[in-house]
RNA sequence: GGGCGAUUAACUCAGCGGGAGAGUGCCUCCCUUACAAGGAGGAAGUCACUGGUUCAAAUCCAGUAUCGCCCACCA
């Protein structure tokens, strides 16, 4: 009922330039209303999913998000248009270490701590943020017009999320797959965390490499140090031994000696080992194995004790003796003075090394010795290495699997332990009686080995990755056997920034397969280009060098950023984002506005909804490329070719239908009756169509446009959201060559005429005559029936047209569709010009026409190349041989 | 150290074996009853370089240069 008064809305209420601003809102409370994006389960119909890469909560809207969703959105539109069950699920990821920070700030602005807060009352303020902040960027999701399924919205915390992770840990835990130990892992002082190897960020520094000369106890043979390089010299208070290779000759009569560690005074030995590169540095390695991971392992070879000389926050421990106390850095300093002012400083080469970084806070890592959790990865790798090999999974575009391939034949263990208080608590017990380790799904207070009643459950955190990778199923309610899971899963697409593919798109397929009967969670991954700004420099919004896709929706309106975003999309290309192409889509987005009015205003009273009908060469040939425009935007989308779909939409729009097919009708609508009522149909035919193509790009300003077109009955639906896809299969009855030859032909004849025009300054409203040398009886007929087009087209008043025509005095000239086309224009042609002009084009004819033949007389040519290509050639050598010919008695003319 | 991508008109980019294209910008004309966020016309490119494959190369192969990205236990 609402929907007819919709329908009836007079044009009149269309302003003459389209405001997204009033239009959005309204329309995506409508869509909100009627409930489109939960679209019920059809039986039979195969289901469609897509799960969001869930933003952080702290997170808000950028312009990767914008291009990600974007795609999403376009998918999962079309998808819900061709009638499958259809649903993108949404929600936010509690962000551990992110979340942490901002709250951690907001009490730092009270000069509180954390720890002042104690860690119950901690992660009560977290869920206080969330739930004041969470919602921010799912309310920039609608904004957008993004079509997810908000009845459903998923946090990575809910008590179910939280079921989920828990099985998770427990099913790996009790299958041996995850393990704790005491390893050297990735340290953040500042978020004093640690992290994952993936979640360190590498960064070539400038720096230096010491040398530092260390005593031997005893000399041997004459030799009574050893000089040893390092780029941490504040490490040296860890040193454990000092390790050269085995065989060194430089160095082999010092094994087994013993140095004694300057400043500290530690006796360690030197061990042979084959891992030290006897061309670096001076070939013999001082060994921290606390502070380094080779240095680490090196130790464990030789038993060396290891030292930790760091606390949490980096600064030096008592290990460290007379530098306790001191922050990493300070220490570096005045370790470097302390052994420059005993002369143990050899020399400081300038040295260029890559440094890790946290991945939320940039600062330095520290490689660290202390106890984490870890999951075994290799097992749970090889199956999911298997599903990309044979397709169950494939990447867009394909050269990513290789980077798949790479990181995952090479996996290393996972650190999962987190030293939060914002996240998945690991779900592991310890009985200080027995000793017992215990993980639960459910908490205990009672040890299940000796009943002490003591257990005290571990401290720290799940990796917020942990949580992230389950989101695929977790979402559709496992561990649950839920309806949802045996429908959606496994999803259909995933699209995603590359940033994320070993921390989140790999993992997801290594759980998913594990815990879902060995089920893949998608079968397309499309990992889109990122999205830089217009100097190819990552968009920071600390830097500025950001911009905010709501002041671009604020500019353009949502449809213009989206399809701005996608004409940008091609191939694996990133995106140097370029704000003129969202004015470009701006302008677009006026001109279906424009149109539209157009085909609306010049609705009669009477019309009667109908059938597209074919009545001229241009109905004949508007259908044609229609036709060809859904095929290519179907087949487009199903391969996300999402640039070459919105370059499609564009021209076809624009330039066919526009510039042509509009122009065209016009006089058919001037002169009304039945051809009149005809070309209504045609225009509200091709209108709908196109608004339902472009639909899942520009969602908004197509749904308000449509919803008053006057259609079938068969053809309405509730909102254009739910309207049935194009189908490229039956529009291909439409499909018509010939109409199309023709109206290429019209239009090269009217370019030329226009240009005649154009050249010689003939005002728009003075006519002009044409005549037609023809070569044919079949092209006077044409030119007959075609004439009236082009006179409207070209602005000409009247023509003459024959095989024996003769160029009239005082007449522009040119060759088009196989024409020889005269305009006369009394007095106004510049013969100089003109002689010119054609000198210009014969020199370009002939030179075409040189070319070819030289190429029709290759022997090679013609044996080889395919009989369509050499054909097509011969046909264009005949008309460029008529095209010179005429072009030579043109010049002569002139010439006279 | 290994790998990937890019190099086409002033700018941003398509095209990826058989006629060099688009948008923006620029020049000329036009406020024509859908649209000046518009219409018509136009100028503008040894497709980075070198070699190879082919009847045919912007397009395939190899190498070079420049820029960018990723991976790697680079004391």
């Amino acid at each position: 009922m609402a929907r007819r008064e919709v329908v009836r809305r007079h044009m009149s209420e269309m302003p003459k330039a389209y405001d997204p601003g009033a239009v959005e809102g309204p329309i995506f409370t409508s869509w909100m209303t009627g409930k489109y994006f939960e679209q019920p389960v059809v039986e039979g119909a195969e289901p469609f999913a897509v799960v969001i890469p869930p933003p952080n909560v702290t997170g808000s809207l950028h312009m990767g998000h914008a291009l990600n969703n974007t795609i999403q959105d376009v998918v999962i539109r079309r998808s819900r248009m061709t009638g499958r069950p259809t649903r993108w699920i949404v929600g936010t990821d509690h962000a551990g270490i992110a979340t942490q920070n901002k709250v951690e700030q907001m009490l730092a602005s009270q000069d509180l701590s954390r720890y002042d807060v104690g860690r119950e009352k901690f992660i009560e303020l977290c869920w206080t943020w969330r739930s004041e902040h969470g919602s921010i960027i799912i309310e920039q999701l609608k904004r957008m017009g993004c079509s997810c399924d908000y009845s459903d919205e998923w946090f990575t915390m809910d008590p179910s999320y939280q079921k989920a992770v828990r099985t998770v840990f427990v099913d790996w835990f009790d299958k041996g797959l995850i393990y704790r130990g005491k390893r050297i892992i990735n340290w953040c002082p500042r978020c004093s965390t640690a992290l994952s190897d993936i979640e360190v960020e590498h960064e070539d520094l400038d720096s230096h490499l010491w040398h530092l000369r260390y005593p031997l106890k005893e000399p041997v043979g004459g030799v009574d140090h050893v000089v040893v390089a390092t780029t941490r010299p504040e490490t040296m208070l860890g040193d454990t031994c000092v390790a050269v290779h085995p065989d060194d000759e430089r160095y082999v009569a010092l094994v087994g000696a013993t140095v004694v560690l300057p400043l500290l005074g530690r006796e360690i030995p030197i061990v042979a080992d084959d891992f030290v590169d006897p061309a670096f540095g001076t070939g013999a390695v001082k060994v921290t194995p606390a502070h380094d991971p080779n240095d680490f392992e090196i130790g464990e070879r030789h038993g060396c004790a290891k030292i930790n000389v760091m606390a949490a926050d980096a600064t030096i421990t008592e290990e460290g003796g007379p530098y306790v106390g001191l922050d990493r850095y300070e220490a570096r300093k005045r370790v470097v003075a302390d052994l420059e002012a005993l002369g143990l400083l050899v020399k400081t080469d300038d040295h260029v090394h890559s440094v890790g970084h946290c991945y939320r806070c940039h600062t330095v890592i520290e490689p660290w010795l202390s106890d984490q959790w870890f999951v075994d990865m290799k097992p749970l790798a090889a199956p999911a290495i298997e599903a990309v090999r044979d397709g169950r999974v494939t990447f867009h575009p394909k050269r990513w699997e290789n980077v798949y391939f790479h990181w995952m034949e090479n996996i290393r263990d996972w650190c999962i332990s987190r030293q939060l208080w914002w996240g998945h608590r690991i779900p592991v017990f310890y009985c200080d009686a027995c000793g017992e380790t215990t993980a639960s799904l459910d908490d205990i207070t009672v040890c299940p080995k000796c009943g002490a009643t003591d257990v005290r459950q571990d401290e720290d955190v799940l990796d917020t990755w942990f949580s992230s990778q389950l989101w695929p199923f977790a979402t559709l309610g496992w561990p649950e056997n839920t309806p949802e899971l045996g429908l959606f899963y496994p999803t259909s697409v995933l699209s995603t920034a590359r940033d994320i593919l070993f921390l989140w798109v790999a993992r997801m397929i290594m759980s998913g397969m594990y815990f879902v009967d060995g089920e893949v969670p998608y079968k397309d991954v499309i990992i889109h280009p990122t999205v830089f700004n217009a100097e190819g420099k990552r968009m920071s919004k600390s830097l500025g060098t950001g911009v905010d896709p709501l002041d671009l929706m604020e500019h353009y309106g949502a449809d213009g950023m989206r399809f701005g975003l996608m004409l940008q999309t091609t191939g694996s290309q990133d995106i140097r984002f370029a704000e003129d192409k969202l004015a470009s889509s701006r302008n677009f987005a006026n001109k279906i506005w424009n149109a539209s009015r157009f085909v609306l205003m010049n609705i009669a009273e009477d019309y009667e909804p109908g059938e597209p009908v074919v009545e001229t060469v241009a109905d004949a040939w508007v259908l044609s490329r229609l036709a060809g425009l859904a095929a290519a935007v179907d087949e487009g989308l199903t391969t996300y070719q999402f640039g070459d779909v919105a370059r499609s939409l564009y021209d076809f729009f624009w330039s066919e239908f526009c510039d042509w097919y509009i122009e065209m009708a016009k006089p058919r609508l001037t002169a009304g009756g039945a051809s009149a009522q005809i070309v209504q149909r045609n225009l509200v035919f091709v209108l709908d169509q196109a608004l339902r193509l472009l639909h899942p790009m520009m969602p908004f300003i197509t749904e308000e446009i449509w919803q008053r077109l006057p259609l079938p009955q068969a053809d309405r639906a509730q909102s254009l959201m739910i309207a049935a896809w194009p189908d490229p299969a039956k529009l291909a009855r439409f499909s018509d060559e010939g109409a199309e030859q023709s109206v290429s032909r019209l239009i090269e004849i009217v370019s030329g005429i226009r240009g005649v025009r154009a050249r010689y300054n003939v005002p728009p409203k003075q006519g002009l005559q044409a005549v037609f040398k023809t070569a044919s009886e079949t092209d006077n007929a044409w030119l007959e029936a075609e004439f009236g087009l082009m006179s409207r087209l070209a602005g000409v008043s009247g023509f003459s047209a024959g095989t024996d025509q003769t160029k009239p005095a005082h007449a522009a000239a040119f060759v088009a569709g196989g024409l020889e086309v005269f305009v006369p224009l009394e007095g106004l042609v510049d013969f100089d010009a003109e002689k010119a002009r054609v000198a210009r084009q014969l020199e370009v004819a002939r030179g075409d026409l040189a070319k070819l033949e030289r190429k029709l007389s290759n022997e090679g040519f013609l044996a080889k190349a395919a009989p369509e290509i050499v054909e097509k050639d011969r046909a264009k050598a005949a008309e460029l041989f008529d095209t010179v010919a005429t072009l030579e008695s043109q010049f002569a003319e002139l010439d006279g």
